[in-house]
DNA sequence: CGTATATTATAGCATTTCCTATAATATACG
DNA sequence: CGTATATTATAGGAAATGCTATAATATACG
């Protein structure tokens, strides 16, 4: 639903990080993490509602896996501001007439 | 502190773009919102201490200003999974290949 | 079938979040 | 000074969050 809300939790956003490695079931997600397996499943379904994570099933298994595109909503939001940090200029507008070093 | 956390609330990323736009006093800000003056103070506080925003003093108000800077972090974190939406292929590992259109 | 494994559903709990209302503080202005 | 304006601090409440423990469900496997 909302991707912002997501990726506001540092557990979930490694959950996203350890499978945008390759996809993984739930029981090896747990491994990584000092939280039950209950705990991680909720986050999974946080995260499968956010559109952020895709799974199947596999026997009793459930392999997750990243579905990262919807982070491209964030990434542009961020985007807008970029000019911020890159220029040394704080003013926008002015961000056009720089070159170097990008 | 928390970056994510600051801007995991809609109504504190529109203050972020009202203020990006040009500073203003937070009463100018709260004619945005359907929320008392208090919920806006609290939010530019949480702004504030996620460094997103500046404030200084000016008679009686406070004028606020962007300081998207902090969000440096949100956008390379996003960043790296730029090529599961830019790229045709999902899979990791494969997008070394792809130079086409980039 | 019966048991083990994997995952999800649910209830409960402590904490946090977001809001309002009100009090307190700071500056402006007559 | 006394009052108005601008903002922040604080208390309180409803709802959401993140977790645990336990029950339920689904599949595998002997």
């Amino acid at each position: 639903m909302d991707v912002y809300h997501a990726i506001a939790d540092a557990n979930r956003r490694r959950l996203l990080e350890l499978l945008s490695d390759r996809e993984r079931s739930v029981q090896e997600l747990v491994s990584h993490f000092d939280v039950t397996i209950g705990a991680i499943s909720q986050h999974l379904q946080i995260l499968l509602a956010g559109g952020l994570v895709a799974r199947r099933k596999e026997g009793r298994f459930r392999i997750y896996s990243a579905r990262p595109e919807a982070l491209k909503e964030v990434h542009e939001w961020t985007e807008q501001y970029r000019r911020f940090w890159e220029s040394r200029l704080d003013r926008l507008g002015d961000y056009l007439d720089q070159t170097d070093e990008v």
